[in-house]
DNA sequence: CGCGACGTTGATTTGCCTCAACGATTGTGG
DNA sequence: CCACAATCGTTGAGGCAAATCAACGTCGCG
């Protein structure tokens, strides 16, 4: 249980104290590929932090289509972020899935917040990473705005190569906004060199 | 200098001490319509509070193509935080260009940093507004995936009506990503309903 | 084996872009 | 204060990237 807190807060160190509040808060959890860890309309109180396996994020349109937000695998956290950051929100306007059987850490935003206010190298640890996200938002956004669906889809092999083994060729596509149908035609004529 | 911080910090309350640090690391000045805050290949080291104007963050694409990433008016922090905020960069990718006559309160991101650290309150403060931008911008990737050019548009102006009146048509195309003369299509078509 | 999930291929449509020309509006110097 | 230029916005014709619709190949698994 030592080791995950290194895992989670790389970097940091913390005296025994701080490592059993820390650990009295992260609720560990193995989840089963195909099973929901949110659904639309749920109640969002919780962020998971993924040891294992790969989840994903997504929303539905009104058309019934699905748009993915946001991949995690080993490493990363993820939730409902519109719910939970946002200003009046409270039920969940996406689906957390797990896609490759996981082990995640769980703790509520409002535990999260106190352990911030406990031990305030969790937050600047917290701000960097926020940062970090931030600068990555701001170039999903560009390429979005700027780039050709094959350019979008080899930034993303080449940024994510980890991701690309755990996941289905239909989320790649609902990841960079196109369908199953033009991705099958980009990678065979990526393929074609 | 006394009613700026309570403009930046809106909600919280501070010390004489604390007001008289954060005054010492806020510049104040004002910024011509069409001068730059940064320009690409700047070194990048400062953040901006808008007090009043309207500025705007942009890029350059490999054919010569803006896209605007943030529009920023009273009460929004700009910056390039693609560099700022990024894991490995100093230069600035991205320009920032005033778009209507501002002033503004620029501080450096080290010494913001440190203000985190002197003043626990101010870092709470930031890990907010961080988690509503965050929110916000999950929302315009989605937005990007899902809507058409029209129904972007729509919501643009529906969530910062302030922000169309400071702004031309093609500053409003750029940040949709659309061309101008798409937009005018759009509103030709809107207003005939 | 047979069925469902996944991926591919083809024909056609469509939303938006490109290129080009032309109004409208704003600003500036004489 | 007008004249003219630059900037900004509109309109039209044609093109292209990706979507849609439909059918079929392939793989993995109960």
């Amino acid at each position: 249980m030592h080791t995950i807190i290194s895992e989670i807060f790389h970097g940091l160190s913390f005296t025994t104290e701080e490592i059993n509040l820390l650990c009295s808060k992260l609720k560990k959890s193995t989840i089963d590929k195909n099973s929901f860890l949110l659904k639309e309309d749920d109640e969002v109180y919780d962020m998971f932090y993924v040891h294992k396996g790969c989840l994903r994020s997504y929303l539905i349109d009104r058309d019934g289509k699905e748009h993915i937000l946001q991949f995690a695998v080993k490493g990363w956290w993820i939730s409902d972020y519109i719910s939970l950051y946002g200003r009046h929100k409270k039920l969940s306007v996406s689906n957390v899935e797990c896609i490759k059987t996981a082990t995640i850490y769980s703790i509520s935003k409002a535990e999260f917040d106190m352990l911030c206010r406990e031990i305030p190298k969790v937050a600047y640890f917290h701000i960097k990473k926020m940062e970090l996200a931030f600068a990555s938002f701001q170039n999903r956004i560009l390429e979005n705005l700027s780039l050709s669906a094959t350019q979008r889809y080899v930034n993303f092999v080449e940024t994510y190569p980890t991701i690309v083994n755990d996941v289905k060729n239909y989320h790649i596509a609902s990841y960079l906004g196109i369908t199953t149908e033009s991705l099958s035609r980009i990678r065979t004529e990526l393929s074609a060199r």
